[in-house]
DNA sequence: ATTATCTATAGATCTATAGATAATGC
DNA sequence: ATTATCTATAGATCTATAGATAATGC
């Protein structure tokens, strides 16, 4: 999994070789991925982290300095990943008839893709100490604005309808939502509907949107 | 908090009192409640939640078998308050000029009353052992499951029209998890949105999810 | 000498229960 | 006698660290 550029920088370690450092943390954020996912941080124990990574209980915490890093590491690893995902959606995208259409599609599938990661944010982001959690959410908020500003450019080139900014926004994140909607309704979502028939739908519904945020009696200000 | 109908008999007690039982385990609910959402499930200890409910570690144990048993019955309580939440709204918007649009904004209302507590199921529901998180997730689909009834009769009466029922289910959790956004992202969307902009704009969407999903070429079988 | 790693364990929990005690009704 | 409750604790963890050991480079 993808290391962010901030992750070295803010949890403190023993090691003082930096590429040492990188290296030993990817390979924690590997295992850990996998055991949070499957057994939830709570349940998961350092050890079973240490023993997952090949390392000793002893080397880990040359790494780390609480358990709840190793969480942050994870979490910031993940929205690295699904940052770059959306980022590359965002470069094929541009280049074809309907860039909202296939971006919305690439994302909804980079959801797909990652829905045992999407799903632990939303159900460990809270186990985080205030701090980092912070952190989180701030990275939540730049895959949103990701969406903003695709938005944006569309109307700027008349491609589509001018919204307001506010509402620009809750477009933003409702289409974001919409994304992990299918992370988290899994349980009954993919019983019934493939993600393409998914994509389908909220594609529709989120063109829809934005026609109907670009009305401007719709709010009041 | 409320009671459901089946959680007395779910659960084995050691307790031969049936009206003791339910009023213990009432108690119970509403101190581990509050610890649950403020501390959240692991970190709250049983120690803590039977002195918060004014009994024993001992006695708590007479009304349990597992810890795993409290964030049941917690959860649980939350559906059936939101069901009973729910229910009224739906009386009281079938005599509307507007029923969809007032039963929307109810529910919203609803899941803005209920934030923490939605939040705490979204969040604890995996700390379920298997066999109840089955429950929990068939009272998600209860309360969509209100939706769909409510789309049913509107274009039963002619007032909506006419869903296919593949799609009219998608609607209905659409607009159960957009009641869901308010909770999770209220991070964000409370400190730029207030709660009746939020229904505003969403109410609006889901119209338009409906009319779109009327219109017949949109999904092929 | 310095850096990285390991083993062993201190210290601090936390769940769940056993066995004693109090309260209630026959 | 039966039911409900309490106190005290067994037993099982789990995090984090101290101190020993191995590897690397001057």
């Amino acid at each position: 999994m993808a290391p962010s550029k901030t992750e070295t920088k803010a949890i403190p370690t023993q090691v003082k070789n930096p590429a040492l450092v990188e290296q030993r943390r990817r390979q924690i954020v590997d295992a850990a991925v996998n055991l949070f996912v499957q057994n939830g941080f709570h349940k998961t124990t350092t050890r079973q982290i240490a023993q997952s990574t090949g390392i000793s209980i002893g080397a880990l915490y040359e790494y780390i300095t609480t358990k709840e890093d190793v969480l942050y590491l994870v979490c910031d690893a993940i929205h690295a990943e699904i940052e770059r995902g959306v980022a590359e959606a965002l470069e094929r995208s541009k280049n074809g008839n309907n860039p909202l259409e296939e971006m919305v599609g690439e994302y909804f599938r980079v959801c797909h893709r990652m829905s045992d990661h999407i799903l632990l944010i939303y159900q460990e982001t809270r186990s985080l100490p205030g701090k980092w959690r912070q952190v989180v959410l701030e990275n939540e908020i730049r895959v949103t604005g990701i969406f903003t500003r695709v938005l944006a450019g569309l109307m700027a080139t008349g491609a589509l309808p001018r919204i307001p900014s506010r509402k620009l926004d809750l477009v933003a994140h409702t289409t974001t939502v919409l994304g992990h909607m299918w992370t988290f309704r899994r349980w009954f979502l993919s019983n019934h509907y493939s993600i393409d028939e998914y994509i389908t739908f909220q594609t529709r519904n989120i063109l829809g949107m934005c026609r109907e945020s670009a009305k401007p009696e719709s709010m009041p200000p």
